[in-house]
DNA sequence: GACGAAAGTTGACGGCCCGTCACGAACCTT
DNA sequence: AAGGTTCGTGACGGGCCGTCAACTTTCGTC
């Protein structure tokens, strides 16, 4: 259709994406930070869409131009937390050449991922005053879960792990890493270190390998450092 | 008031309750078990207070005079399910004499509970097709999980434990058993006490003293049944 | 620069769910 | 059996949901 005469544009490189593309962007960040913001607020269970686009200068209609629902706001923070983890995490792990590298390499990075960029851990999960968690596994988040089981696989194949069900250890990690996390931000020093070096102990060596803590009895909320390591 | 004359009642024991109670109690359970089937069907997000009371020959206005909310029939679903293990998690807890008693004990009884009671641990936790979690700590559930963070403070205190940071083994306890439960009830052959070996080995020994499984790699569905056990 | 097409935004709309409440029926007491 | 109390009922106003026709802005073209 178009003559070789008549081609005069030529965006310099991808930058001048033209202001359509740029407000689209705009919008979209627009409506994920009033979300994050919201949710941490009232809660996911409490908060509406409403909420969220009264959030925002923008209408109504305009959010579902950009998502069909909260729950794909909601995935759309995780999906982006997710990505900004996973590369870590697996570089971590590939990098590994013992189990205790695997291990502590693990929940280090994870821990201190958390400890950095709570507000799409913590704030979201929990609920206004309800002890209401909510959790989505989102792509990203089981394709994050799908890659640890499958490291372990290659861990097991190299001889570095034991032949265990990696399926069930995967779980295992996984679970230990939430709740942990859950706990360590509720308190008053939070302590990143601290809790990889719990949990990394307790793959490591179990129950007998954890480090010791200092008090004997009371004193609970002060004193959340790991001090003294005894071996099993 | 009353004269000694008048007392010609006198309920046998407590069965002649009287209708009232009775059909209280009735509609109560009615609201509860539909609740149940529906959080089921649609998923704990998707499910509207409108939905169960069409799942039962109540009217609206009936429902708000049991429970504020569908959360509120949530939790108290939760709660029974809690009251009913909980104590048989501190016999078993009570009754150890070593670590290794305690924790697997713990993990026995728990997935077997698990594996008998799917309606509410797993039916209700999943979202129809979305993979979105949802838990509640209801103040039972709490309750169960400072109990088994005092039983740990006790042990430690008997010397059965060493001095660790209780907080932190409760949450990894929790994780791991909820996290390795969810898993179990996805694979073909639901077996309890594998899960239980798993974990309680991960815990008594680390990763290098949980079972190791028979099949090489590949074989991943068929073959869940941990066969040997090579110790740390 | 001006024009037409395409893309995107807006807010009003019908439909559904929410929690309440006045009413009446069922039950219990005397 | 009558009076009092408790509780089930369903209609109601208010709010949220997702849609859509009309409008505004941007883009490609001359």
């Amino acid at each position: 259709m178009t003559t070789e005469l008549t081609r005069p544009q030529a965006p310099p490189t991808a930058l001048r994406a033209g202001k359509r593309e740029k407000t689209k962007v705009q919008n979209r960040q627009l409506i994920l930070e009033a979300a994050q913001r919201v949710f941490a607020e009232l809660g996911y269970g409490a908060t509406t869409v409403r909420d969220i686009i009264r959030a925002t200068p923008l209408a109504s209609g305009t959010f579902y131009n950009y998502f069909k629902s909260k729950e794909e706001v909601f995935q759309a923070i995780q999906d982006d937390s997710a990505l900004r983890i996973r590369p870590r995490l697996r570089a971590e792990r590939i990098r590994a050449a013992t189990i205790e590298e695997f291990i502590s390499g693990t929940f280090r990075t994870f821990f201190q991922y958390v400890a950095d960029d709570q507000g799409t851990f913590h704030a979201i999960r929990r609920n206004r005053s309800d002890a209401m968690r909510v959790r989505m596994d989102t792509p990203e988040i089981i394709a994050g879960f799908e890659e640890l089981r499958e490291d372990i696989e290659t861990a097991i194949s190299k001889g570095l792990f034991p032949p265990v069900d990696s399926d069930f250890l995967m779980a295992s990690i996984v679970g230990v890493a939430f709740e942990i996390a859950e706990r360590m931000l509720t308190r008053e020093d939070i302590d990143p270190p601290a809790a990889a070096d719990f949990a990394t102990a307790l793959f490591l060596g179990g129950v007998r390998a954890i480090p010791h803590v200092g008090i004997p009895r009371e004193k609970t909320a002060e004193h959340t450092g790991i001090q003294n390591t005894a071996g099993a």
